[in-house]
DNA sequence: AGTTAGCACTCGGGCAAACAGAGTGCTAAC
DNA sequence: GTTAGCACTCTGTTTGCCCGAGTGCTAACT
């Protein structure tokens, strides 16, 4: 549906208001705010389709008008003027996270922090995930006679790392056939193939040495479930309280609490470059649905891998907000990618 | 000062009906709730000489009595009886602590998850610390030409690791030369002698290798410094809505954040091997003032390295959550000490 | 046909008055 | 020292009221 240039104007003038005072916007408070030379009563007129199109709505009979869901996606969609960043606060976001260490973990805890503090949102960010990742590179470093701390690098840069436990001391020629083993069975491959089943076949395979490797190989195994999984990472939480009430705000603590079915939603959702919006009910998750989600995907070394997400009120600012997580994602994608190359 | 028998078992009545109800509780209430046979009007007589003492405090004039702080401090000194965690909940605690791996981060992850869950506070606790703690091991992993993983071990079991950069290809015989320098100059020194200085003077003794090797020095150092730097984890921060107003739970939420002053509060407070309790303006945070903190240290190879707190409402279960906690911390360092012993 | 002025109408927020209920402190008797 | 009784106080809630902002409609105007 096209609306007319006058329609649009005026709804764009509303989405702008709301967005920037929260306060329902009258006939008279739109013209005082916008470039328009008709009177308050046209205004009202338009205002009215607006409302049966559905694209504005009232709080109460005889307060002014506030965007409804359709308006927004109207305004995101058609109406918006997506502006370029400065390059001043480019610089700033860059600073700010290039003082962070090479691990992904680390890159993307400096940039949701800078997120949260620049949009004033809760921040959801996803671990970088490439599900062609394989394991490029398994460590043994002995830290007691029986102990061992072992240390998984994946091809995507995702480094896990667990403590363990031998039943019998850790020998150097144990050190060497766990190696070997490691090299010839695991290196290049990825983590689904590491499978249970395949452990145990391979344990039984070194006869009499089964029973001292096996606790590597378990633990081997554990790592790659470990590097496989996406950890949801949260910051910015308290900014939930400046937008919504109590309950709300207590509902979608605890929803990104139990962070599985965002991060699984998050990778359901990718092969796109540009973020996405979800305005409202736009979104599957009842505690969200008061809310809009604004996410954009980072790239690894060219693929896509992780997500950084904002949630914020429906009214959200999104003219301003869109471009600054469009250039954290890219930043943070390339960061990692350089970390990557060679 | 010591209260009268009578004067105690009315005090405790308030504070265990008040923490169970949250609601201020009157003379006849009170009766109610309590094994006393004596008449409501010399409850209230009583009642007025406790408000006169200062152990409780009517919210308006005509409302229920409610415990004070110094009441809050009476009761839990003198009258609160501890009691002991039954043998099935410490089961199901360590069932679910020893599900985490190895390292102090996730066990302190979910230690903290389920304090959290068990005493719908807000809960926080810090990595361990030792400041005797000297660099046990280090590991230079490389993954690509003239990237490099280095990982580094400390002896009270923290792993950290970064990634490095170098200007140049990290040749054999650098990561030979830069593994010597280490086992020479940094195994065994603890975080505060590898200081900048040190890292100059001996970068510059290296002579013409110093250009390849001074980035991982740089990194070595990093290294360092993050070891040492005690990491403050934040969970269950949804479980302040539950007792305080918006604005208190956003101060705290601010508050927490800015770890900072937390961190080196609970790291000046060791030496002492029970719970300590701070209730309400006890604690030096003004955002903290409204609440009360529960602390307790948990030892790793018997020396207190790091903090489980809660944080709650004053009129959070003592009774209960004290013993709670105290177990948590027992078993956190029982586990991390496993880790780290031969 | 589109625009405007004018007007009656509606509804929420704020404010005061009225009210019910819980709990107190005090007094006088036991 | 304890108790019964009673007047008093204070809060939270409900009710009614008014004000203001904003609307929709109608009739006139261009």
């Amino acid at each position: 549906m096209k609306l007319s240039e006058r329609k649009e104007k005026i709804l764009a003038s509303i989405v702008e208001y709301y967005i920037a005072t929260g306060e329902p916007v009258g006939s008279k408070t739109l013209l005082e705010h916008s470039s328009l030379s008709v009177s308050s009563a046209t205004v009202r007129n338009e205002m009215a389709e607006l409302s049966a199109l559905g694209f504005i709505e009232q709080p109460h009979t005889s307060s002014g008008r506030v965007p409804s869901q359709l308006g927004y996606r109207y305004y995101v969609d058609n109406l918006m003027n997506s502006y370029e960043l400065p390059a001043q606060e480019k610089r700033l976001i860059e600073s700010r996270i290039l003082s962070a260490s090479g691990e992904p973990q680390q890159i993307l805890e400096q940039a949701g922090q800078v997120l949260a503090e620049i949009t004033n949102c809760a921040v959801v960010s996803t671990t970088p995930c490439d599900e062609h990742a394989v394991i490029r590179r398994v460590e043994l470093v002995p830290i007691g006679t029986r102990t061992a701390m072992m240390i998984m690098l994946s091809s995507s840069g995702i480094l896990k790392s667990k403590v363990c436990k031998l039943d019998c001391e850790l020998s150097l020629d144990i050190i060497e056939l766990f190696y070997n083993v490691v090299s010839k069975n695991f290196i290049g491959k990825s983590a689904e193939e590491v499978s249970v089943a395949m452990i145990q076949t391979l344990a039984l395979s070194l006869g009499s040495k089964s029973l001292a490797v096996s606790p590597l190989l378990i633990t081997l195994s554990d790592l790659a479930q470990m590097t496989e999984q996406t950890q949801l990472l949260l910051q910015g939480q308290s900014n939930l309280l400046n937008y919504t009430d109590y309950g709300n705000a207590y509902e979608i603590m605890e929803f990104l609490r139990r962070s599985d079915p965002l991060t699984s939603f998050f990778s359901s959702k990718k092969n796109a470059n540009a973020p996405r919006i979800l305005i409202g009910k736009e979104n599957q998750f009842r505690e969200l649905q008061d809310s809009s989600v604004i996410f954009s995907n980072y790239n690894v070394s060219g693929k896509e891998s992780g997500t950084l997400g904002l949630i914020g009120p429906t009214r959200i600012d999104y003219a301003r907000l869109i471009p600054s997580l469009k250039y954290l994602t890219e930043i943070v994608g390339n960061i990692m990618s350089d970390t990557l190359e060679d």
